[in-house]
DNA sequence: GTATATGCAAACAATTTGCACGCCT
DNA sequence: AGGCGTGCAAATTGTTTGCATATAC
């Protein structure tokens, strides 16, 4: 895989937020880097990316968020302000547990928590 | 809500299989028993159904499945052959744990574990 | 009788792809 | 030099919606 100016910059961009962002917003933040960027290209390196481990893909509400820590962690999902929050929480132990019992091949997991988070509740 | 032959069609039919259907496959099934129901009945069906929480849905590499179990189950997800199974795991007791710790208010949650399944695991 | 549901087709939004050209290595 | 990457636009795919008609209650 080379690395083009687009695609570095789209790695660079996936890997410095934490706020989980979607193709179209990354293709708004990498224009002002290189203006004339199309999105199949933001789309195609995104996928590139992700194929190659270098980055996360999941889906909520059935879009597609990127996700540049690849550390073991899950997430939680806020369904008042539709924020994603990272949760620093390994469920190492737990599949392995499953994986014992069923004796399926556990390539990964991903658990979602839905709720509302701390500041929307003291919002209301 | 009303319940039109469609309607009670379509919450049959998803009632009645555990194979997390999409809703094209739906769509197949229910025109063996209502021959001209369009496509935009279907979703328009199932949307509501979900809003009513008579069925669920759940999104797996970017495609919504409809699951007419409501108990608390989680799933495992063959990355070999595609099959979405239902996992006997109740997540209550862990999920309170979390809640504890954080301060979120938990309204549901989403564990899915990717791998190979026995069956897959057999044929390779 | 009236609100709700339907079929149909057009509209949408997110994503993918074909093609000719351009740039990394 | 050769292959991989790009920009652009058109194509696909999954899903939603507007409208006139039909049906449940």
């Amino acid at each position: 895989m080379r690395y083009s100016k687009q695609r570095k910059e789209i790695l660079e961009i996936v890997k410095s937020t934490n706020s989980h962002p979607t193709a179209d917003w990354i293709y708004e933040r990498v224009r002002m880097q290189v203006p004339n960027i199309s999105l199949g290209t933001v789309y195609r390196n995104l996928r590139q990316l992700v194929d190659n481990d270098l980055i996360h893909a999941r889906t909520v509400n059935g879009m597609v968020h990127y996700d540049g820590s690849l550390g073991d962690h899950q997430h939680f999902y806020c369904t008042n302000c539709n924020t994603l929050y990272d949760l620093d929480l390994s469920l190492e132990d737990f599949v392995s547990e499953i994986t014992e019992n069923l004796g399926y091949v556990i390539h990964g997991c991903d658990l979602q928590l839905n709720g509302v988070c701390n500041s929307c509740q003291q919002d209301q």
